[in-house]
DNA sequence: CCTGCATTTGTGTCAGACGCTAAGGGCCAA
DNA sequence: TTGGCCCTTAGCGTCTGACACAAATGCAGG
C-alpha cells in the first residue's frame, strides 16, 4: 500500500563534489581546522572545472562545514551554533508558528536549563550572571535593552548547564519566545518587576547549587510569561513577521 | 571591556544576490510555491554573470529556501524539517555529544510530546499510533528494525501533540539517542518488554486523554533507557561517530 | 480532441581570461 | 639575530562565451 518512492537524486558534478567533501569531514578524514586545497587544485583533482568546484564549495560554505576566515583560505569548520540557530529561527518564522507553540517548549527547556546549570555552574559563572543581572535592573524600562539582556541571561544559564544539546535546541526557541516579550510589556508592566525578582531567585538557588529550586523558579517565571502573554492575547497569534529573523 | 568586533562581511556579488533573494522570501515578498525567472535572466536582472547567480543560488538551495522539482524550474519552498534535522544531528555528531546530555533534554522533551498527545490526538491518529505498536511488537528482537519502529512511534506521537517547535527540537535529539540502543540492547534484553510495556500504558493513556498519565509513562520509559545507557557504561561516552549521520 | 514529433529554451558543465588582494618571501634596519 | 617593510605572485571573485542534453512548448497529423 506504501510505496516509498525514493526518486534517486540525479548526480550533478558541483552536488557530489559537496557530497564528497561533507563525507570526508564527517569521517573524520578532514578535521576542524583543515585546510583544503585550491579551487584549481580541488577541479584538477575531481576532474571538473573550478566553476563546478565553486558550485560545491558554495553549498558546503552555506552548510557551515566549511569557511573562509580570510579569502585565499579555505579550511574546515565545525558548524556554529548560531548558525543553526538562525536557520532553525527562519524555519519556524516561516512555519508561523504560534506563542503557545514556543511556550509550551519554553516551560521545559529553561527550567531544565536552571536546573543543570545549579548542578554545575562555577562560582565565576555565577558571578558574571550577577553582573548580567545588574545590568538588567539598571535597565528598567528600556524595553530593547531588557529583552537583548533577558535573552542573554538565559542563554548564559543554559551554557551554565554544560549541556550542548540544549544549548543548541533551545536557543532559537528561546529567541523567538522572549522577543515575543516586546507585545507583551505594554499591557504589563508589572512583569519587569516579576522578572527581576525570577531572576533574582534563579541566581540565589543556582549559588545553593539547589537544583529543585532553580527548576521552580525559572518554571515560575516562564509561567509569568505566559500569563503576560493572555494579558496581550497572543496565545495563538503568530510569534514574528518573518523579517525580524534576518 | 567587551569590544563587539563585527567583521564587516564582504560584499561579495554571490552573497548579496543569495541574501537579496533570501530577503524577499522572508519579507514575503516571494511566497513558496512562486517561481524564479531563468538564471540568465536573474544575471540581468542583478548585473551579473550567469556563474554568479549559480553561486548565489547553490547557497539558497542549500539552505532550503529554494528547490529544484524539476531541472527546469526553480520554485521558492518553506524549509524542510528533516533538513534542519540532519543538519542539527551532523553539528551534534561533530561536537561529539555524550548520551547524558542526549538524554538529559530528551527527558523533558518526551514527556512534553506524550503530554500534548494525550491533549490533542485524534481518534484516528491513536488508531495509526497503535498500528505502530502493532508492527514494533513483531519485530521483538530484531534491534535494527526496533530501533527504527520506536523512532517512529516517538517522533509520531510527537507529530500528535500538533506543536512543530517540539516536532522541530526533538528530532534530531531523538534520533541520535534512540539510535544508540543498538549499544544498549545487548546489554538489557529485558529492556524490549519494558518498551513493549511503557508504550503500551502510553497508548492508554492518549486514548483516555489523561496528559499527566502519558507523562508519567512517557518520562519512565525515558528514565529506563538511562538504566540501560548505565548499564552498558555509556552515560558520558560519545553517542555516535560522526559517519553514521549521513 | 488527443497523440507524437520537432523546436526551443534553460540548465549543467566546460574553457579561458583578467583584476585585485592577501599570503609568503626576501630585504633592510635595529 | 630578529623584527618590520616592500614586493612578488598565487589564488579568488567575476566575466565572456560556448556546447550538450533534457524539459517544456508548439505544431502537425491522426
Amino acid at each position: 500500500m506504501s510505496l516509498t518512492a525514493k526518486p534517486i537524486q540525479h548526480h550533478y558534478a558541483y552536488h557530489q563534489i559537496a557530497e564528497e567533501i561533507q563525507a570526508q569531514i564527517l569521517r573524520g578524514d578532514l578535521k576542524p581546522g583543515d585546510q583544503l586545497p585550491g579551487e584549481a587544485e580541488l577541479g584538477t583533482m575531481f576532474g571538473v572545472t573550478r566553476s563546478t568546484v565553486r558550485e560545491g564549495l558554495r553549498q558546503l560554505e552555506a552548510d557551515g562545514l566549511v569557511h573562509r576566515p580570510s579569502p585565499r583560505r579555505l579550511e574546515v569548520t565545525v558548524p556554529q551554533a548560531d548558525q543553526l540557530t538562525t536557520r532553525a529561527g527562519r524555519a519556524m518564522a516561516l512555519m508561523q508558528v504560534t506563542f503557545r507553540e514556543l511556550w509550551q517548549v519554553t516551560m521545559v527547556t529553561e527550567p531544565l536549563a536552571s536546573k543543570l546549570a545549579a548542578l554545575n555552574a562555577t562560582a565565576d559563572e555565577i558571578e558574571q550572571l550577577q553582573q548580567l543581572h545588574a545590568d538588567l535592573l539598571a535597565a528598567e524600562g528600556q524595553m530593547a535593552r531588557t529583552i537583548e539582556l533577558d535573552e542573554q541571561f538565559h542563554t548564559r544559564i543554559a551554557e551554565m548547564g554544560k549541556n550542548r544539546v540544549l544549548g543548541l535546541a533551545r536557543e532559537p526557541i528561546a529567541l523567538l519566545l522572549f522577543r515575543g516579550f516586546a507585545k507583551i510589556a505594554p499591557f504589563a508592566p508589572q512583569f519587569y518587576k516579576r522578572q527581576i525578582e525570577a531572576h533574582s531567585n534563579i541566581i540565589a538557588a543556582l549559588r545553593d547549587g539547589d537544583g529543585e529550586r532553580a527548576e521552580k523558579w525559572a518554571r515560575m517565571h516562564i509561567e509569568d510569561f505566559w500569563r503576560g502573554a493572555q494579558l496581550a492575547g497572543l496565545e495563538d497569534s503568530i510569534a514574528l513577521s518573518p523579517r525580524a529573523v534576518t
